[in-house]
DNA sequence: ATGCTCATAGTGGTCGGACCACCGTATCAA
DNA sequence: TTGATACGGTGGTCCGACCACTATGAGCAT
């Protein structure tokens, strides 16, 4: 059993609308576009990028849905600055930009973490049901060092319903879609790995015996130590 | 010069693919379509509601984005669970399921920014840059009683600037999105203005003089009684 | 039986070309 | 000057066709 084919990653079958998306997403944010900008008429860039018309649609309808630009009915579509109106779904591109991970934005994506998720686990420790708990113990009874990524994931989320506040359940998501590349390599480290199950454990006690400021402390460091171990090995 | 016209709401002319995200959004969220189910194919749907499939096709489109449905070229659309993917944007939608408020998770939305725009506050007050507080004093100097909904929220998004980390910025883009309606409807009473425009003076003063603590602690008085308010205003 | 190849049907993706709905502006009339 | 109207440009919807991908099953080879 190789497990070298596990860490193939699905190569992207680019469609093409998935292409220029690309293209203006970049364009847009490294500001080669300026905000308030008008961009070309469907049928202009259309011609330019040879393509259909309904191809370029379908990516301004995405560039729409990611706040980057505005689609005005019978106006055309110009470019918004996304400093102003830009989502939480802009982080991947921030996070991105031109290819290359900005470590400030990873640091900031860790900063925002260490505040929200403690604050997270106070909640859980609140107001966790006797499910939630049994959910818990789940992940945490049956630790060994396999599949830790998706064993903390689960985790994470769990502990996010147990909050009984939806926003953190979705807010999380958002982060665990940026975060899932580096979960790979922070765990690829057996001194993380160890140290995530103790950590599980303790999380695990004190949300299991309603402490909640315990349980934000011990989320609280293990984000921190995680967040720095991170910054270092992608530095 | 009439103020009232001011008042009116753009009535939305609906785009014909807005209507069907609508319809499908409820469903979805409403748990009327199982997660992990599948749509019927574009041609079908398009007969369904006696449309163009290219009409579906930028709905769905939509409702992707949103995390709502994966689309597999070649095998058809699946109705996602929202918990376990959706995004932030999803917010929204859950504030209103069925088009009316949702009062728990309005709650979720003021706890969680008191949870989070302090800290950003307190990040202000230890960042700033001297053009930020320049932004600042636009705002507060230039004080009455009009427009406290512009300017408060401008207020807010310059704090988010100066705090120095991108996600405040677009993660307050998001709250701001949301609660645009309620904004009117809380400055509508003279009393809140006139706390809020103390408030602008004291968290300016804060920021100013480079006070963290104090600017968190302002922020959260703010936001407490300001919650409690809205609360209060809605049920 | 088992596993492979290949044809097929069903689905989303792209094409092109037409017409509708909306907006800004230029034009003309009062 | 003012207001109504016509026009050109733009996004929105429609139609019908073909391309690309996926699952399935029939038939063949092992």
């Amino acid at each position: 059993m190789g497990e070298t084919v596990a860490l193939l990653k699905p190569l992207n079958k680019t469609k093409l609308y998935e292409e220029i998306v690309d293209q203006l997403k970049n364009r847009i944010i490294n500001k080669d576009i300026a905000p308030g900008e008008k961009l070309p008429a469907e049928r202009t860039l259309a011609k330019m990028l040879n393509v259909n018309r309904s191809t370029v649609r379908a990516a301004l309808g995405k560039l729409e849905s990611m706040d980057l630009v505005e689609i005005r009915h019978g106006e055309g579509v110009y470019v918004k600055d996304y400093l102003e109106s830009g989502s939480l779904e802009l982080v991947k591109e921030l996070l991105f930009k031109n290819n290359v991970l900005d470590m400030d934005v990873f640091k900031n994506l860790m900063d925002l973490r260490e505040v929200l998720v403690p604050e997270m686990a106070y909640c859980a420790a609140k107001n966790r049901s006797a499910e939630d708990l049994k959910n818990l113990e789940n992940i945490v009874s049956t630790a060994n060092g396999k599949n830790m990524d998706d064993r903390d994931i689960r985790l994470h989320h769990i502990i996010a319903r147990a909050s009984g506040n939806v926003l953190y359940v979705v807010l999380l998501n958002s982060f665990t879609r940026q975060m899932n590349d580096y979960y790979e390599l922070y765990f690829s480290d057996p001194e993380n790995r160890a140290k995530t199950i103790t950590f599980h454990k303790e999380i695990y006690q004190a949300i299991k015996t309603r402490e909640p400021e315990k349980a934000k402390q011990i989320m609280k460091n293990i984000l921190r130590s995680a967040g720095e171990k991170a910054v270092d090995m992608l530095t």
